[in-house]
Order: C-alpha cells, then sequence, then structure tokens
DNA sequence: ACCCAGGTGGCCC
DNA sequence: GGGCCACATGGG
C-alpha cells in the first residue's frame, strides 16, 4: 500500500458517506445466532445470498443448524440438504471441518473461539480447512465484532474502478482500508454491507449509472479522484 | 446458451 | 506473487 494520503482517506470516508446516505444501514450479518451466521459464511462462498437463504432453511427444516447435528450427520446427507447453496460436496465438507474444528479445541463452544482478538482469531480460521481470508474476515467481524475489514470482488472491483486501487489484491485492499480509516467495527460491517447492497441493488439492475451514488468515481465521468 | 453469485484449494509457472 | 481450474445450484 504505502501512497496512503489525507486525500484517499477523506474520498474513502466520502465514498462510505455516500452509500450509507443513499441505503442506510443494513443490519448485518442476517443470522439468528453465531452458529447460523458461521454457516451461512461458508455457504455463500461464491453463491447468491438467495440460495444460501434456501439451504438455511431446509437446515432449519431438518433441524439439523447446530454444531451436534452437523458434527453427527454423515457429509453425503448433509450435502443433500445444503444443496441449494452449490458446490454442496465441497460445502458439506468445510461446515463439517468448521464443527469439528470447534469440538475439538472449544468442546463446541464456539462464542468462546469468537471470544478471541481479531488478530488471533484470523490466524486461527485460516487454518481450517475450507476458510480463506474473505470468510474469514467475515466471522470476525460479524461473528466476533472485531473491526476486520471484508474485502470481496466488489470491493476489488470498486477500488478499481473508482481508482483508488489498480488491480489490488485481497490483502491490499485489506490493508488500505485498515490502514486509512478508524478500526470501528460498526463502520466496517456497514462499509462491506453497503458495497455488496450497491454492487447488487444498483451495479447490476441500473448498469448505466442512472443516479448512481458513487458517479464522482465512475470511469466515465469522474470529477476528482487522484 | 451463456454469465454471474457476499470463495477456496490445488496445481502450475 | 499470479493465472487457471473444479466445485455446482439457481437466477438473469
Amino acid at each position: 500500500m504505502c501512497r496512503e494520503s489525507t486525500h484517499s482517506k477523506d474520498q474513502l470516508i466520502l465514498l462510505f458517506d455516500r452509500l450509507f446516505e443513499r441505503y442506510g444501514p443494513q443490519h448485518w450479518w442476517p443470522a439468528d445466532d453465531p452458529f447460523e451466521m458461521v454457516v451461512g459464511a461458508i455457504l455463500t462462498q461464491n453463491t447468491s445470498w438467495k440460495n444460501v437463504e434456501k439451504a438455511i432453511e431446509s437446515l432449519k427444516a431438518a433441524e439439523m443448524l447446530s454444531m451436534p447435528a452437523i458434527g453427527a450427520t454423515p457429509p453425503d446427507e448433509l450435502a443433500r440438504v445444503i444443496r441449494s447453496s452449490g458446490c454442496h460436496t465441497v460445502k458439506a465438507g468445510r461446515l463439517k471441518a468448521l464443527v469439528s474444528h470447534v469440538e475439538r479445541h472449544y468442546d463446541g463452544d464456539l462464542p468462546a473461539m469468537l471470544r478471541q482478538s481479531g488478530s488471533e482469531l484470523r490466524r486461527e480460521l485460516l487454518t481450517i480447512r475450507g476458510i480463506g481470508p474473505e470468510t474469514a474476515d467475515c466471522i470476525v467481524l460479524y461473528g466476533g465484532e472485531k473491526p476486520s475489514f471484508v474485502v470481496d470482488a466488489y470491493t476489488r472491483r470498486l477500488f478499481d474502478r473508482a481508482g483508488f486501487l489498480a488491480r489490488p489484491t485481497y490483502d491490499g485492499a485489506k490493508e488500505f482500508c485498515e490502514a486509512l480509516l478508524p478500526p470501528d467495527t460498526r463502520l466496517f460491517n456497514e462499509f462491506h454491507a453497503l458495497i455488496v447492497r450497491h454492487s447488487i441493488v444498483h451495479c447490476r439492475s441500473r448498469p448505466r449509472c442512472a443516479g448512481c451514488p458513487l458517479a464522482d468515481w465512475c470511469p466515465g465521468f469522474r470529477s476528482g479522484v487522484n
């Protein structure tokens, strides 16, 4: 990173303000409890949230949305229940890997794991098969409620198009944000949720940028970044 | 018939 | 460090 300035800091905060003014608080993560949150984070990997909701409903209907149930269910049966989330064979294995980790190291006490510091929790999550940087950051931020900035494909594309960073890597975009923003859980929570919301609701359904709250940063008619 | 989704791991160079 | 692929359902 190393090219940060009060300029890009102000721009970044302005971008957040524009999104917040437009869309308001997003109230993420949509889950009834920490375990459902973590399950959702794994199921939503490269998958639309709509399909994840169906899979979570299936788990609830089968009374399988609990660590003991997932721990005791054979992988192929679990896969059938979460089928709608796509890549279900892979994800069934990831859910079981997560559950067995928490059972082995915390006697099944997920909140105990989530109580660690953000950096320790992140490091530990990354050792679990099927949890990569984005899923880990989601769990730290939305499950552990510690300020770990979540980057996704939308974030990287937005920062690239808006001229904040050129072809950012995951870690590059994360470090950029964490260097410029105060480590505020609420801010990080809303920032990521708003970028997702904007990218889906606005950019996809209205590709012409009509009324885009980020028009200042659009490549076509940019007015002053950099 | 494509292309994309709130990614990750494996393999390659 | 990057590029490519499989994983796979459901909606545009």
